[in-house]
RNA sequence: GGGCCUGUAGCUCAGAUGGUUAGAGCGCACGCCUGAUAAGCGUGAGGUCAGUAGUUCAAUUCUACUCAGGCCCA
């Protein structure tokens, strides 16, 4: 017996079940396994930086890489799944930060940089495995990855593999000690790199500062500009583009003026312009500085040229404070300006500054405080002094925060590691046209520029989390890479006073972290080189993962090479710049090659307004009650059929729901639809084969849709076009084999002997729904398992335990002509119908005759499906026509696209021409295939391929047309017809009283009638249809008798039946 | 300021290598159907295909610009 569902069917408990039984069986493992190893299709799992807990946007992404890789499994690649989490970096250790009650980075070191480490493994180990956390979310939504043998980015294995990859950074000379303007965040206190530096840009408001430099030789000021007044103590020069003109001007208030001549409406009074000049003019002037706190041992204050002013915004003047921008610096070298830098690395003043010591350059907001910057009381200052023009805080723009903290980052001058990744752009780039980006505009567009624009990578950081950069130096500065445990070994520790070599120490205590490696130290000719503090930044782990994962090269060798480069990622957009530039990045430094072929771009997931999803908001989406909800099949489906993945994706719970109810509703309904007759015919498949062409025309009808549908999934699959496959599945469903192959085929199943036409229906149903389920098992793994361990289960036709081991279908049988003359009747049907429907004829009124008017192309296809149209639209007869001018009405117009580009200029006038045709002259065209007409003086000849002709009225009949097909329905009625009419009301009433009478479907009963003797004729006269259809052994026209008794008015008659099953 | 994407019905989305009646689902209104039935089907209303200009016989589609939104960068 095939499983029969309850009446309210609850996905979530479906599901849960499901998940126990692959545990159980151990489905995922099986399905790799099972599946050829020669013929494998790599994947690798970006891994979630281990942090809080997941959100809607990940169960997305997560869909997409388990949708990818269970379709290549059913297609029978070997798909290795490694799960993998990220677990170093800021993210960690603010988290921990904020459980601490820690304020500054201080305070990790007085509770202790091993204590605090420990506590940031814990806490990543706990993240991993919590309730409602990543593995909950994995598990429940069906995520196939092997969870149980991660890597993980902060074992010791995984980081000798990076410290490898960084030694031969370090031997090919592409690691280097730079002093540089970074980003630095003034709280972590350590810089970000570029890639971290795009994930924090924020809109905000700063001061917008113009303020008065006093000339040294001249009454007069030069305006500048600043929104960062804090830098204005470290101000040491002005610069001005040489060829911008600039303008003297005299005002009322603030006397004497220098600013370009571009920037005028800065000056909101009024003014006399004294002189103007070109910016060469205002070369090497000297200026009084605004604060002297910090001596300079150079030349300072006077003005020099900057091909980097503009006259965009400001005053056509830049400050240069040497330590605290790009520009700045790159200038202050090439002019040899004195470099000054009263500021630390967590942003404060230094004892120099005695007004402002230990007072922070900006805001910023700590875990239970927020400090001010400096900003409003150097105004305040400056303003005393007479020397500002004019100051708001009123400045908007987009900065960059810190991505972890939010806090404001500052640009400074300081010591950094860096990749030379400019040496290999070029490569990057001549690689990255080699993948197949979905969609493509993202690997040429964003990740293409970034590519043009690269920068070398700022590698290291100055935190306590994270992977340790692998180098020693020793007082002259040369450096030793260590690049393996064996090479650490060498090195030694020093324990009360003794010096232990590392490889005398007990493996446990080697660890691969600081501040173990702080300590050890090696020694060399005579040298002793001990380590440089810095970590490196936390993306170059996860753009490790292709080879650490394995613990390359110290093992897994083969592994690792039949793994790389991978067939396919799927992330996030935001990972442009992050992840996926750093797999690039290391791939093609480290083995010239691409670290991946095809990628989908997953957009964001906003919320139903359009508008980012964020906790503050409070209109993030809890994965785990939609699971509990709709289940994650219809949450999966939903989130890939919406929108294509690589467009924002507006979340709308109701969708889900829509999804639920359309999609799997009509699934669970055909399948419903066949087990209820199936189980009565105790079908189990245990016959042969018919063979296709020995089908009724409906069976191989949908059997060649169905073959065109995995046929053409196939391809959108193999295109990584996900959406449209999906879609495909569920349009077949609902509309070809319900709305049409089961509607039309119910009676088949009904009757009560099984012969050969019924074993056909069985066999051509149980075909799609099997094909189906296996079609649907990657987008919705758990109702897909369902239906095909329901079905498998009792034909034993499969010898897979799950659907998730099964292969993907073959197409079966193909007979496009039929499709297309399905296609034809279907036209018809639905034409017919609409226009019964507007008419207010009912469906169950038969009628006389329709006539049909196609193109001569469709005129077979027609009379072929001539039965099937009729029988759908309950009418007597339909004649095909062609072209029959005396009845039909014709107009044409031109077929632009044929005309178009043979007339040219013509097309206008000859439309009218040929809008203006009347019927003999269209008959002409239609026969003798041609019609010579004057356009403008010009003599055109009008072929038959040049028009388009449309049927569209024929006297007494109603007509409608649409996409070529014209039909027209008889609407008179015969005593015939009516009486039929009757008879089918007749039955539909006896079926609902079975139904609400609540007898079986194959109850054999004997029906009583009393009423009105017109409607007795009618039903007497069709005495055998009736009995046939509601399966009456007996129709009495008499009253009483023991059994259900309904009253009804059918039409303008009444009548009284009473039913009564037959013992 | 630059780059990329988006703008089609009240909502969510399709679509067209440029071709004259622009589609679907949801929602709304009204019907129909009823042995798949707490489903299904149809009809109707609802679109200056964001705006302007250009190219073209023809533009919602191509181009430029503008506006609005998003993402990324400076």
């Amino acid at each position: 017996m095939f499983k029969q569902f309850d009446e309210k069917i609850s996905y979530p408990a479906i599901e849960e079940r499901i998940l126990k039984f692959w545990q159980e069986k151990e489905i995922f493992e099986k399905s790799i396994y099972s599946r050829n190893e020669e013929n494998s299709f790599t994947f690798y799992e970006g891994p979630p930086t281990v942090n809080g807990r997941p959100g809607i946007h990940h169960v997305m992404a997560r869909t997409l890489k388990d949708l990818v890789c269970r379709y290549k499994t059913l297609q029978g690649y070997r798909v290795h799944r490694k799960a993998g989490w990220d677990t170093h970096g800021l993210p960690i250790e603010i988290a921990l930060e904020k459980d601490l009650g820690f304020t500054q980075k201080a305070d990790i070191e007085k509770y202790g940089v091993a204590a605090f480490n420990k506590k940031a493994k814990d806490l990543v180990y706990h993240h991993i495995e919590m309730k409602e956390g990543w593995r909950t979310l994995t598990e429940r939504m069906g995520y196939w990855i092997n969870l149980d043998d991660p890597y993980i980015t902060c074992t010791n294995n995984y980081i000798e593999s990076v410290w490898w990859a960084l030694s031969e950074y370090y031997k090919k000379g592409l690691i280097y000690k730079g002093f540089k303007i970074v980003p630095q965040c003034p709280h972590c206190e350590t810089p970000l790199s570029s890639h971290e530096l795009a994930l924090g840009y924020d809109e905000v408001q700063d001061p917008n500062v113009y303020l008065k430099f006093k000339l040294k030789d001249e009454d007069a000021f030069i305006l500048v500009w600043t929104t960062t007044p804090w830098t204005l103590i470290s101000n040491v020069a002005l610069a001005v583009g040489a060829d911008i003109d600039y303008v003297k001007i005299k005002t009322e208030k603030h006397g004497v003026l220098y600013l370009a001549k571009a920037r005028l409406s800065v000056i909101k009074e009024e003014y006399t312009i004294l002189e103007e000049l070109k910016g060469s003019a205002l070369l090497n002037k000297n200026y009084e500085p605004l604060f002297s706190y910090v001596p300079v041992d150079k030349k300072a204050w006077y003005i020099i040229p900057g091909d980097f002013v503009s006259t965009e915004d400001g005053s056509g003047v830049v400050h240069i404070a040497p330590a605290f921008g790009a520009d700045d610096y790159e200038v202050s070298k090439k002019f040899d300006l004195p470099f000054i830098q009263p500021v630390t690395k967590s942003g404060r003043f230094t004892e120099q500054v005695t007004d402002f010591a230990g007072r922070l350059v900006k805001s910023l907001q700590f875990e239970t405080r927020e400090e001010k910057g400096v900003d409003p009381e150097i105004i305040r200052n400056l303003k005393e002094r007479g020397l500002i023009y004019r100051a708001t805080n009123d400045y908007l723009h987009s900065y960059p925060h810190c991505w972890r903290c939010d806090n404001p980052l500052i640009y400074y001058a300081r010591d950094s590691w860096y990749i030379r990744t400019t040496d290999i752009a070029k490569r990057m780039i001549e690689l990255n046209n080699t993948i197949n980006w979905c969609p493509p505009e993202v690997g040429s567009g964003r990740f293409g520029n970034w590519l043009e624009e690269n920068k070398d990578w700022s590698l290291s950081r100055d935190r306590y989390w994270g992977t340790p950069l692998p180098i020693w130096l020793n007082e002259e500065g040369d450096m030793i890479c260590a690049g393996s445990i064996a090479e650490l070994k060498e090195g030694f520790v020093e324990r009360d006073g003794e010096k232990i070599f590392v490889k005398d120490l007990p493996a446990e205590e080697i660890d691969l972290h600081k501040p173990f490696v702080d300590e050890v130290k090696f020694e060399r000719g005579g040298k002793i080189y001990k380590r440089t503090p810095e970590l490196i930044d936390v993306w170059f782990d996860s753009g490790a993962m292709p080879f650490a994962q394995y613990h390359y090269p110290f093992e897994n060798q083969e592994q690792f090479k039949k793994n790389y480069p991978c067939d396919f990622i799927c992330e996030g957009i935001d990972q442009t710049r992050g992840w996926f530039y750093t797999l690039h990045a290391i791939g093609t430094m480290l083995f010239d090659n691409v670290t991946y072929k095809n990628l989908i771009v997953n957009e964001l997931i906003l919320d139903k307004e359009g508008l980012k999803m964020s906790k503050s908001r409070g209109n993030t989406v809890d994965p785990f009650s939609l699971f509990d909800k709709y289940g994650a099949d219809a949450t999966r489906w939903y989130l890939v059929t919406t929108s294509p993945p690589w467009k924002p994706t507006l979340f709308d719970e109701d969708g889900i729901l829509e999804v639920q109810r359309k999609f799997f509703g009509t699934l669970i309904n055909t399948y419903s639809f066949f087990v209820l007759y199936a189980n009565i015919d105790k079908f189990n498949h245990g016959e042969a084969l018919i063979p296709y062409e020995e089908r009724p025309e409906i069976d191989r009808w949908i059997i060649s849709k169905l073959s065109s549908l995995v046929k053409d999934y196939e391809q959108l699959m193999d295109n990584y076009d996900v959406t449209k496959a999906a879609r495909l599945v569920s349009n077949f469903t609902i509309d070809q084999l319900s709305n049409w192959y089961v509607r039309r085929s119910r009676r088949r199943f009904w009757k009560s002997e099984v012969n050969k036409n019924k074993l056909s229906a069985y066999q051509t149903l149980y075909e799609c729904l099997i094909t189906i389920a296996k079609l649907a098992s990657p987008f919705a793994p758990f109702v897909a398992e369902e239906l095909y361990q329901n079905l498998n289960s009792v034909t034993k036709l499969e010898n897979y335990d799950s659907v998730h081991l099964a292969h993907y279908p073959k197409p079966s049988y193909f007979e496009l002509e039929l499709e297309e003359k399905m296609d034809v009747a279907q036209k018809v049907v639905y034409l017919t119908r609409s226009m019964r429907a507007k008419h207010n004829l009912k469906v169950r009124q038969p009628l006389k005759k329709i006539m049909v008017v196609v193109d001569k192309s469709r005129k077979e296809a027609l009379q072929k499906m001539q039965d099937v149209i009729l029988e759908e639209v309950n009418i007597k007869e339909l004649i095909a026509l062609e072209d029959d001018s005396s009845i039909v009405n014709k107009s044409a117009k031109p077929n632009f696209k044929v005309v178009g580009p043979k007339y040219g200029k013509l097309v206008k006038a000859l439309t009218n021409a040929i809008k203006e045709l009347d019927k003999n002259s269209i008959s002409i065209i239609e026969k003798t295939g041609g019609l010579e007409i004057q356009i403008e003086g010009e003599t055109v000849k009008i072929g038959r391929e040049d028009v388009e002709i449309i049927s569209h009225e024929i006297e007494g009949w109603l007509v409608e047309s649409e996409e070529g097909v014209t039909v027209a329905i008889d609407t008179e009625l015969t005593d015939e017809l009516i009486a039929e009419g009757y008879a089918r009301e007749f039955v539909n009433r006896v079926q609902n009283m079975r139904k609400d009478a609540g007898f079986d479907v194959i109850d054999r009963i004997n029906v009583f009638l009393t009423g009105d003797e017109k409607l007795i004729g009618h039903v007497k006269k069709f005495y055998d249809y009736i009995s046939n259809e509601v399966l009456a052994e007996q129709i009495k026209i008499e009253g009483d008798g023991d059994g259900f008794k309904q009253v009804w008015k059918i039409g303008d008659y009444d009548c009284a039946i009473l039913i009564a099953k037959v013992k």
